[in-house]
DNA sequence: GTTTAGCACTCTAAGATTGCGAGTGCTAAT
DNA sequence: ATTAGCACTCGCAATCTTAGAGTGCTAAAC
């Protein structure tokens, strides 16, 4: 069997590609035949039919039924077929007005996931950028708690909080707290918290002997702050909204599906690994049914764009449909949104 | 007609809603005759049906179903008829030890309302208490920010760090802020968040002129900081879990419902003021279908409870679930629940 | 060799029909 | 007041029917 398609049945893939994502029923050898342009009769479309179900791009859901295209046809429809409409500049400037300058990173991944979800009538879903990377620490401060524990508030970048709890050893009083901050303060803050980590360690390694009491502590209780993941939980640095417009898709309206599909949003840690694996890859990528290699998204297709600052990719960002959408609208929208988060975040650096 | 039901009557509606929450299945006179317990015949059960519908209290979806329950039925039943049992010394024991010893509000009432999600296989939900009431001032910090703005950090009780970005009339210095978060340290911290707004306004009233005027950029940050709403975003301080268990019920397997109740649960502030309702009441307070005034909880009905500290109720907890729920079981495991929380929260104060 | 028309065949979705079971309301007897 | 009896109503599920859509194959046409 040759994997190569003729140009015919390239075109006939395409056309019936777009019809069923227009129509979302079983598209028919005459419809097709007569949607596509082309000047052939019913009959020679079914021949083209039957051969692209050999190469199992379409199926037929039953004997008498038009046919669909399968995932592997969505696939190839995406790669090579599909003719993406770019936005107009007005669009884009349209869009370019809806993100509003946000405080936090927070705030902003939450309106541009909200403005996705909206414009694509599906659910959109946005990363926050892991501030391991590229942030730098700007103070940190100590607070006595009870029973010996320690409020641990780390100042990031511009305007990011971040506390912790630690266990100290023993009861320090708030000026002794106090001492160690200004020490750690002047020694550590204005570096990126990667390096912050490695000069802990480092200093941890080798002063143990001759440092003096206070320092020791200090560096002490930073470890215990920096050994903490990033994010006091991780289940928050990602957010997703519109996930209820997901119901109205005929092909999630399986109560069981669905509910597979909310559970996995809940726990968000799924999504998240997935969401990773776009970290790598450039531009827009799209997942198709189960590509994920995750079953609860089956029938869903996911399109994403990383964003980036310095060239370096910080998060990811992008909606999550049915495997039935219009891609050609949807690429473009993800991909200038993607572009403006980028140029919002490189201007308020 | 008479609005009191005799007792026969009385007993009759409680068997069928028992009856009735067990299957779910309009109850016919035979089977409610048999399940009663009386010794009378249908014929008898169905005259005291007739009276009952009269009153408004059962109807029968069709000619020749049996009889469900209205929501005044559920009324009357929840109100005079149960027969609640409650939990065993046992049970309460389990439930002590699934609430762990969680370190913030927030991962208690999550903790929380995850448990009562899983044990009741209904939707839980905690608010938060609104940390405006009975939290003390603990420790005030500034920092700043670029653009003339400037980060205030605020430590609350023992262990909340709740963060503001404020925008002042120049740029400050660090050691300017650091004056100012002293004086204002030395001056506010340990009183009530709510003291701490009057002593503020007080301030600013009183000393206009001969203040210094360090002191009176102390106070002037501190209106700004004091000025925003409780927490940042309202819509943070209540949690939910086990939405995704509502869509099991068959009363609610009507997509366009379903997406409604999970848009309110999304929106959060709405069932944030339903809940406020609560608040007034003492004990566990039901809201059965459209007493809410709210909808799309029509098919719906909520079992809260306050949880208090030192007699004051703090925050509402509670479950959301089905109209036909098993009211008996649910309504001790929210009030024993809302004790313990409130034993586990007057012990870490 | 490719394309096309024709045709028998298959399958589904949407009514229509039927029988059954459950349950009611009424009446008359207890 | 309670009960038995009975005719009646309704919904549900099963079965059947039909119309329509679409296919696959074959044989003729280009």
């Amino acid at each position: 069997m040759a994997e190569e398609l003729g140009d015919r049945a390239q075109h006939l893939l395409k056309v019936l590609v777009e019809s069923y994502i227009r129509s979302g029923q079983p598209i028919g050898s005459r419809a097709l035949a007569r949607d596509s342009g082309l000047d052939v009769s019913a009959a020679t479309v079914r021949n083209a039919m039957a051969d692209l179900e050999e190469l199992g791009m379409v199926c037929s859901p039953h004997t008498s039924a038009g046919r669909i295209p399968t995932n592997k046809g969505y696939r190839i429809f995406v790669d090579s077929l599909l003719t993406i409409k770019p936005l107009s500049e007005r669009e884009i400037v349209t869009m370019r007005g809806q993100l509003g300058r946000e405080e936090s990173d927070r705030e902003l991944a939450a309106s541009v996931s909200n403005y996705l979800a909206g414009i694509t009538e599906m659910a959109g879903m946005v990363m926050i950028p892991r501030t391991a990377k590229r942030s730098s620490l700007r103070h940190i401060e100590f607070m006595p708690l009870s029973d010996n524990r320690v409020l641990a508030i780390l100042v990031i970048n511009e305007k990011d909080v971040q506390n912790t709890v630690i266990k100290a050893d023993r009861h320090y009083s708030a000026a002794e707290l106090q001492q160690s901050a200004n020490y750690l303060n002047s020694e550590l803050a204005g570096h990126e918290l990667f390096d912050v980590r490695h000069r802990i360690l480092k200093e941890l390694r080798e002063t143990k002997a001759g440092m003096e009491q206070m320092m020791h502590q200090a560096i002490t209780m930073a470890e215990q702050v920096f050994d903490q993941p990033a994010s006091p939980s991780d289940s928050d640095d990602f957010v997703m909204s519109g996930q209820t417009r997901l119901m109205e898709f005929e092909e999630l309206s399986d109560i069981d599906k669905l509910r597979g599909l909310f559970e996995a949003f809940n726990e968000k840690q799924q999504i998240l690994q997935l969401l990773d694996q776009c970290l790598d890859g450039d531009g827009v990528q799209i997942f198709i049914g189960d590509e994920s290699g995750y079953g609860v998204l089956d029938e869903c297709s996911m399109v994403t764009s990383g964003y980036q600052v310095d060239g370096e990719v910080l998060g990811i960002l992008g909606v999550i449909g049915p495997t039935r959408m219009a891609y050609e609208r949807v690429i473009p929208i993800v991909d200038v949104t993607a572009k403006l988060v980028s140029a919002a975040l490189a201007q308020s650096k």
